[in-house]
DNA sequence: TTGAAAGCGCTAACAC
DNA sequence: GTGTTAGCGCTTTCAA
């Protein structure tokens, strides 16, 4: 079927050393280099990475095991890896797990066994059992948004300050006379809806405020949770004055559930939102909210990955945490409460 | 490093092909069945499939080559299809070229390189130019949501009747008495965008209406290029009574652009939307909207592309068009206008 | 610089 | 049922 590089030796009367040599960057001989150039063209040779993996034993494919591919900050984040991972000629295996630990296991014993040279990992199973098998077959694994901590010591990771992150806009609240400060987690037990709860607590403890439980809630990092969340605390008798959400989706859920019932922001109700995303556009220009570096988080991923793929005996392992910043809008202003 | 079936058969005193049969669900003696399970184990023996497809002239591996990742009907299209596939044992190269040809084509010949079995492409370059090698290489080549037009008859397609989702769309609302029909198109020249439209100027034909050409806007298929179209149309000295918004983010950017102008849907103004994704979950529960299968058109490319592979001599290509059903909400009403 | 030859880990005749 | 063996397409010593 397709041509070899045998195929190229038979055309050029050359020795497959030669060809390989000349693929790979080595200096061959003018006359010759124009000759494998023209069999090249005139077999329409493509060179076989298969076999070129089984022989350097290096697929130059990475695997990314996700929980979910139906989520913008994730999707960003994948989108800006796979950008730099397939310019330096990496391919790059995605599998949703869609949050079940069990097919995250199989997932990444999926990929290995298609001998990918590394894995990069948003975990759902905190508990880390999962790679277990990749950290066997001894390649590098690096975790996202996401750290394990029965795996610290022996994975890289990037992440943000989570806490620092929910603290900053917390305090912007309560420096601002808001008390009464609704907090729109994500799903429980996972590590950053863990993270932006302590900050939260922090911030308040820090202005001598006592937590309400009702004014936290879980939406699921999804937009109608969010929205569901919103429309619940905007039941209670003692509304909040200011609500802080933590991820994209439910800030958009957020916005729509205050609009539906006729909040208005910052007059009403202050919010700061989480993750400005290009999906975001012009439509939100005023809302203050915590900024996710997620084009960074994919460019240091990437970039780490390849920096761990480049120096396999170094068995540092890096957490790079990227800090958040907290873009000033109009959707807050001082509490207004007695 | 890592065992191998020599290890195995070393191990086992087995020769290779017993052992090559066990993994290829070939009949083994129940005594040899257990020697060979039990040195799996001792050895930590994972399967090459870097060999495996070196031998067997397959991959298992499937090239996906979309415009953009940072869209919600396109990666739940890809999570369909990733889901369907894995179960098969077959592994996704998801390639990003940001809507850009150059990418496009790059992306293609990176596939393959690294010899995929097939390739599923949401076209960015309407000429096809960029799946010629593809073609050449004579793999199965499947396009899904865009047709195009000079690879007719050259490769499968997974599409929706874009003409007549737009027809059935415009005409509830002509029937309902509205002639000032606003449309919020994607990008220009793409296939969705054209075929949407004609089925609009059809709809509008049959009603006897007249084209009003300001009322037709493009939207970019961005949530953000909805809020603004929608923004423009209704900056207009005569609006319409009546929107029509052809993808997910653009029917979002439209009801947040609506909400902060306080009009009131359907009192003010009949909305018809596209898409029903579960990231809407219950937020819009009464929009009426054009619903495009999008987990059947995963569903359907996964499974005809396994097809594809598995008959490769069979020559026919099929194109598969799903429809699409118009979901009654509570968002359209009768036109009030004299 | 170039060529011959071995071998990466697996599958699949083929012979037993 | 099982074992022997050739070979998939490439890289890489090693010797010329």
């Amino acid at each position: 079927m397709a041509a070899t590089m045998k195929d190229l030796s038979r055309e050029t009367g050359l020795g497959l050393a030669t060809i390989s040599k000349y693929f790979n960057g080595g200096v061959v001989r003018e006359k010759n280099r124009l000759a494998i150039e023209n069999a090249v063209k005139k077999l329409h040779y493509v060179p076989n990475e298969v076999a070129r993996s089984l022989k350097t034993q290096q697929t130059r494919v990475i695997g990314v095991v996700i929980p979910e591919l139906s989520n913008a900050f994730i999707t960003s984040i994948i989108s800006s890896m796979e950008d730099i991972l397939r310019k330096q000629d990496y391919a790059v295996i995605v599998c949703d797990c869609r949050s079940d630990p069990k097919r995250e296991k199989e997932a990444v014993e999926f990929l290995l066994h298609r001998r990918v040279d590394g894995l990069i990992n948003m975990a759902t199973d905190a508990t880390g059992a999962h790679l277990k098998a990749a950290l066997n077959a001894n390649i590098p694994v690096l975790l996202i948004d996401r750290l394990v901590e029965s795996l610290r010591g022996k994975v890289s990771a990037v992440v943000i300050d989570n806490a620092h992150a929910a603290g900053q806009a917390v305090r912007k609240l309560t420096e601002l006379g808001h008390r009464k400060i609704g907090l729109v987690l994500g799903s429980p037990n996972l590590y950053t809806t863990n993270q932006r709860l302590t900050g939260y607590l922090n911030a308040l403890k820090d202005a001598g405020i006592t937590p309400t439980e009702e004014y936290i809630r879980y939406g699921n990092y999804t937009m109608d949770g969010g929205y569901q969340a919103v429309s619940d605390l905007l039941k209670l008798k003692d509304r909040p004055t200011a609500l802080f959400v933590t991820n994209f989706e439910m800030t958009l859920g957020t916005m729509l559930a205050l609009q539906h019932s006729g909040i208005r922001v910052p007059e009403d109700l202050s919010v700061i939102g989480f993750d400005k995303l290009e999906l975001f556009g012009e439509i939100f220009p005023d809302l203050t909210l915590i900024r996710q570096p997620q084009l960074s988080i994919g460019r240091e991923a990437a970039n780490l990955m390849l920096d761990l793929l480049m120096n396999r005996d170094a068995v540092s392992h890096r957490i790079v945490t990227l800090s958040t910043a907290l873009t000033e809008g109009r959707s807050v202003r001082a509490c207004a409460d007695g």
